[in-house]
Order: structure tokens, then sequence, then C-alpha cells
DNA sequence: GAGCTTGGAATGAACACTCACTCAGTTTCT
DNA sequence: AGAAACTGAGTGAGTGTTCATTCCAAGCTC
């Protein structure tokens, strides 16, 4: 049971006041967290191997950041940012080819391929967020389950779309998002087991034929969800998320 | 940086003897750990929690292992014992249906639904072991890592004997191999995102055809691995496996 | 059955240690 | 000189682990 105070404001003594200076020092910090916590998790790193590892000392370190949980959160929220702004753009160039008329299969491509790219740049990040969501307020951890929704939905919405134009098949729109998701996210949560790819277009060109086909099949819907909702089942998820 | 000593042997002192008490004990303590573990983590979960939730004085735990660590070992290693068991009856099966002239997809079928069911029992030892593998030794990491390859070479196989029956198109065995074990796996690992599938069938059921689909897709040989090989491309995958 | 003995198991205060964080003093910059 | 930034020994809360002590049920004696 961590404290989790009322840390409420920097106590000041000492704060780096000019903002570029200040930018630079926490990204330096962060990079070397990142490697740290990377390498060997977040709680087996101390303060004192970032202060080393970034180049100053611990005190300095504080100067910078109000916590060693800033860090985390700093890491994880600046990639957060980073996927979203990719995420906006990705919305916008779909408005604007969708008005050219493309197709729903190029459409879903070229978001795949954008969504894969960003993954791979975020790889470090994602495993990071991966594997510390427990360090993290519970509202912290909502946010980044929310950002990923919001990328499943935009999946689904190109889904309805090659649907409507009757290009896909109907049907389990819901799953197939994931699948898509899962498989392009594998590249970064499970890359120990694709080193035989070493370049992410290695991956991601066959894959792309894979996805398409996903798209394309015709599995039946759902059946319908009958009874038996004994609350059991959703133990865990409810564990993972609250 | 934890020691990682040589502690070797139990110091003796008050041991539990009897070899059935001393079983339903760990059972109880690592069931509590398990919940705690999932909840707030490995390292956000102090020993005395463990012993409390156990309904034991913090010593006594120590009489059922001997390190905290152990105990997370202790849960891993139940829960790998349980798939290597399960993977050795899918194999065995495997065997005989083959013998027995089944068709590649129903083979292929049958191994994925055992699968899946295996992945549904051992949901929880999945993610915990996902988790906290920064918190086990490298010949444990090791240990799970191989555990996993083993289950996707058995899948390569059974996609190869497709093929050579001609009737899964040739090319990308490793790659249709991953996908499906991390389309599998995802019902695990991201199972807050499949909340509207309440039961393991809802999800298995479509999914299949999916899964059908991909080993029935013919995407094109992956194209020759060209030179670029720096090397630090593969920076990650070292930090995650060493 | 009452008292005594025995030893496995439970206990929790005490110990040793780690680590995030502080702050009085020092150095560097302007 | 004065402000800004850096420093690292020191602090204290929290942790995994130990062990002297207590508990208790079963066995033994009379």
């Amino acid at each position: 049971m961590k404290s989790q105070v009322l840390r409420k404001k920097r106590k000041s003594p000492s704060q780096v006041t000019d903002e570029k200076r200040l930018q630079e020092g926490q990204e330096r910090i962060a990079t070397a967290a990142l490697n740290l916590f990377l390498q060997n998790g977040y709680h087996n790193t101390s303060v004192r191997e970032i202060a080393q590892k970034a180049g100053l000392s611990v005190g300095s370190v504080f100067n910078y950041f109000t916590s060693k949980e800033e860090i985390l959160f700093f890491l994880l929220s600046s990639g957060q940012a980073r996927a979203e702004a990719g995420f906006q753009k990705q919305r916008a160039e779909f408005e604007r080819l969708k008005r050219d008329g493309a197709s729903p299969q190029d459409l879903f491509l070229r978001a795949y391929e954008q969504y894969a790219a960003l993954t791979d740049e975020l790889r470090r990040n994602t495993v990071l967020a991966y594997q510390e969501t427990k360090s993290l307020t519970l509202t912290e951890r909502k946010r980044f389950l929310e950002g990923e929704e919001r990328i499943q939905h935009f999946f689904e919405e190109i889904i309805a779309y090659g649907i409507a134009q009757g290009v896909f098949p109907d049907g389990n729109i819901r799953l197939k998002a994931h699948c898509l998701l899962v498989l392009a996210q594998s590249w970064a949560v499970r890359h120990w087991a694709l080193s035989s790819f070493t370049k992410l277009d290695e991956y991601l060109e066959p894959l792309k034929s894979i996805a398409l086909g996903i798209l394309e099949s015709d599995s039946q819907q759902t059946p319908a969800l009958v009874a038996a909702q004994d609350g059991k089942d959703f133990a865990l998820s409810r564990e993972l998320t609250s």
C-alpha cells in the first residue's frame, strides 16, 4: 500500500525556472529513466541510478520532477500525447481520402499503416505502459485505456464504412477491430517473438494481407448473449481496470 | 538491483513439516497473493497484506515460503506446469487425430479451441506473468518465453501439415502462427476490451472463422531480408529478453 | 480424568536495510 | 554580488525477513 500522499504542490526550493532548460533537463532525465525502467522495471530502478545515468545528482533530479512517480507519468503522458497527435492526423487524412472517394480497402490500409508506424515509434513507451499500469493512479489508468478505446472506435468506423459501401461483409465489427489492433500492437508487445522480422515493414507488409483477410472474412454474427450473466466473469476485467 | 543471492536451503527453524498442511497453506497464501498482485502489482503488495488476506501472521507466511519472491515463482510455475500439461495432452490428441486422418482444418480448430480454453483457465496467471516478468530472474524469464515458443512451434507444425496436404496456401508460417497465438492470448491480456463477450465461447466462436481465414489467406512471402541490419532494431528485444 | 510433557505451528516485535526525498552548503552563471 | 542551479550526506518511512516466545493438541503417566 503506497502512501499516495497528497503531495500537492511543488515545494519550490530551488526549482529550475528557465523553461527551456527545464524541458531539456526533463527530457534528458526521462530518457535515462525510460532505458532503466525497460531494463529493470520501474520498482527496481532507483532515483540514484536515474540521476547517474542522466549525469546529475540525486538532488537535481528533484529540481526537474517532484517525484519519481512523476517521471513515469511524464514518460507515459508524452507517449500518449504523441499517439493522440498521430491519431488526429490519421483521422484528418481519413476524412480527406474519404471525400476523394478512396476505396474502403485503401482507406483502411492507409490507416493501418499509419497506426503501425505509430506503434513502432512508440514501442518502448507502449511496453512500459503495459508493464507499469499498476503503478498508475486510477484516473491515469483510465485515461490510457480510453485512448486505446478511441483508436479501436476509429477502426470500427472504417469497417462500418466499408460495410456500408458493400465492400466488406457485415458482422462482428467490434471483434474485427479488436483483432486488427492486437495484431498491430503485437509488434511492440511481443517483439521478442518477431525478431526474424528486422524492420516494421517486413512485418507489416504480409500482415496487411492478413488484415484485409480478416475484414473480408464472413464470420457469422456472435450468437445472442444468452443469460448466464453471473458477474463472476467480469472479475478480472474489473481488477485490471479499477 | 536485487541481491539475487544463492538462497539455497530453507533455514529450517519452525518449518511446516506436514506435507498436506504445507500444500494447503501454500495454496491459501498463493491465492491471496495472486489477488493482491493482480490488483496492486507485486511490488505494491507487502507480505503483511498477504498474510492478513490469507488469515495468518507475517511470520507464518515465511513458514510456507522462504521469501516473497518464492510466492511469485510458485504462482507462475504452477501456472506454467498446468499449461505444459495441457499442451502435452493437446499434442497427444493431435497425433491421434492426424493418424485418424482428420482434415487439417479440424486438427487446427481442435488445437485452437484447446489452447484458448487453457488461456482462459490461466487468464490470471498469464496476466501476472506478462506484468511481472521484470521481477523474475533471467533464467526464470527465459523458461517462460521458451514455453510460449514451444506452443508457437506447435501451431507452426499444424500449419505446415496443412500446407503439405495442399489445404492451406504456402508461406509465412511463422507470422501466421504468431497471429493466431496473439489473438487467442488477447482474450486474457486485453480482456477489458472484450467485456462485451461474456464467455470465452462467444469470443472464440467467431474468432475461429477469422483464424481459418488467416490460415487460408495467401499473403505473399516476406520480401528477402535485405541488408540494413544495423543491430539497433534488436535493442528492445534484447532489453525484454535478457 | 487430571496433570505433565512434548513438539509442531503461529505469532508479532525487533532488526537490518533500502530508497525516495530534503536541505544547508557549494559551485556556476550572468 | 546575487541569483540560479547543483550537490550529496542525511532523514525517516516502509519493507522483507528473523526468532524468541506463546499456543495448543496429542500423547503419556498415575
